[in-house]
RNA sequence: GCGGCCAUAGUUCAACGGUAGAACUUCGCGUUGUGGUCGCGACAAUGAGGGUUCGAUUCCCUCUGGUCGCC
């Protein structure tokens, strides 16, 4: 670990339990945390404006090595001033490897993987071959051979200007077996080392980089990736791989591994954005999570609400919002709240109108942004149940807010 | 008035005389380092009445309702 880094600092400013509240400091900016960070895959937080994220709070996004490797390319996107003057996000971007992509195109979805099924609509096939250099595949888009290695991510990444950096890996998938998992994290590791070399070499001096923990399900394995990664001079560790079929393997994955990383470092739980996921990621003492849930959801018609009993959705393409006239949550300061009820949101999404799209993306993306600032202040409080009515239930994350 | 064509699921269309299928809609389930409108499943039909036939959505007749053409 450096932690001293210039180009990166994490303070740690209060503790309950596990869960601790604090500031990471990038060359763009602080981020209170724990935070929930939305997706910009392709450059935009989809269907908002870049300002828009901003105006909600959000003070870290992610950008995809992978599909602006693809699309636009680096040197457009460096010629832009980087990803942030290409975007107009004037605040802190970390920028994923293409590691996860690989895994992806090659197996298809995390859930549909573990539930055995393809993805008849997705891009599998289009990998041509995962090696030691590193991967070859064909472009989602016109379908040329291009190839990402370790350094071509490093590179890709550099040229993007992001903040944080993370190190290619390979995700591996949960139906590999014991000894494909364990060969692919020690070519994960050994892709750690490359990325790090590059990086001192020819990396920006404010980028910093955090490292990927994998080991899939296996608890020797998980041990040597946390202390492989904990030694490896990075600048904050992510745990990513599969993290197991249900809810409960995923929190004995984490309980594992998260103890296992030193205290000081940023920790990052790649990919994770359900509610309750979310709180159990506090408890356990993750900082950051991204996820594709909130905007994915939105676009699918679905709003995210204080009622754990459904999952914390509510469905506006199901039946029965005929004159329903509440908004989606009480006290939501969004705009999809202040100014519009559940007939109407239910409407324009059946109807498959953009205005449904974005007003449930910003619902969304207030709702969580919410729920963690709610989760800080509790944490600063001594007052954080991550299970508790208070946050899970009623009009809850709002009322604790304001 | 005469002649032609048509009538299948809520809608638009399939189906040699041999188990009536699909798309959209509707309803339900799913989506965790993004699927820019996604995946899975369910409900649901031969206009009415006769006839021929082992068997009719299919062939014949009548009726009803459309539609086009001609006085």
């Amino acid at each position: 670990m450096r932690t001293d880094s210039q180009r990166l600092s994490f303070d740690i400013e209060a503790c309950d339990g596990a869960a601790r509240a604090g500031v990471l400091r990038t060359a763009h900016g602080e981020i209170q945390t724990p935070a929930f960070i939305p997706l910009a895959t392709k450059g935009t937080v989809r269907s908002l404006e870049s300002s828009e994220v901003a105006e909600i709070g959000y003070e870290l996004i992610l950008g995809n090595t992978y599909h602006l490797f693809v699309s636009p390319g680096p040197d457009r996107i460096a010629a832009a001033g980087g990803l942030h003057g290409f975007m107009g996000w004037d605040r802190a971007l970390i920028t994923d490897s293409g590691g996860f992509q690989v895994f992806s195109l090659a197996h298809g979805g995390v859930a549909d993987e573990v539930k055995g099924k393809g993805r008849p609509g997705g891009d599998r096939g289009s990998v041509v071959s995962i090696g030691e250099e590193g991967v070859h595949f064909r472009s989602y888009r016109d379908g040329r051979a291009l190839f990402i290695s370790p350094e071509v991510s490093m590179e890709v990444q550099a040229k993007l200007g992001s903040d944080i950096a993370l190190v290619f890996d390979e995700c591996t998938p949960y139906h590999a077996d014991r000894d494909y998992t364990a060969g692919s994290m020690e070519r994960t590791h050994r892709w750690l080392d490359r990325c790090l070399e590059w990086h001192g070499e020819h990396g920006p001096a404010q980028q910093a980089v955090f490292g990927i923990v994998q080991g899939g399900i296996h608890e020797d394995l998980r041990r040597a990736s946390a202390q492989a990664i904990s030694e490896a001079g990075v600048d904050g560790i992510a745990i990513g791989g599969t993290l197991g079929r249900d809810k409960q393997e995923m929190r004995g994955v984490l309980e594992l591994t998260t103890p296992l990383l030193p205290e000081a470092a940023p920790k990052h739980l790649l990919g994770i954005g359900d509610i309750d996921d979310l709180l159990t990621g506090i408890g356990l003492g993750l900082d950051v999570f991204d996820c594709a849930i909130p905007t994915r959801l939105a676009r699918h018609g679905t709003a995210l609400v204080p009622d754990p009993e459904n999952r914390f959705r509510l469905d506006l393409r199901k039946a029965g919002y005929e004159g329903n006239r509440d908004p989606i949550a009480d006290g939501c300061p969004c705009s999809a709240c202040q100014h519009h009820d559940r007939d109407y949101l239910s409407y324009l999404s059946r109807a498959e109108e953009l205005t449904a799209v974005r007003l449930l993306c910003l619902h969304n993306l207030t709702y969580l942004n919410e729920l963690v600032t709610h989760a800080r202040t509790a944490i600063g409080a001594g007052s954080f149940e991550p299970y508790s009515a208070s946050i899970l239930g009623g009009a809850a994350p709002w009322e604790a807010v304001a």
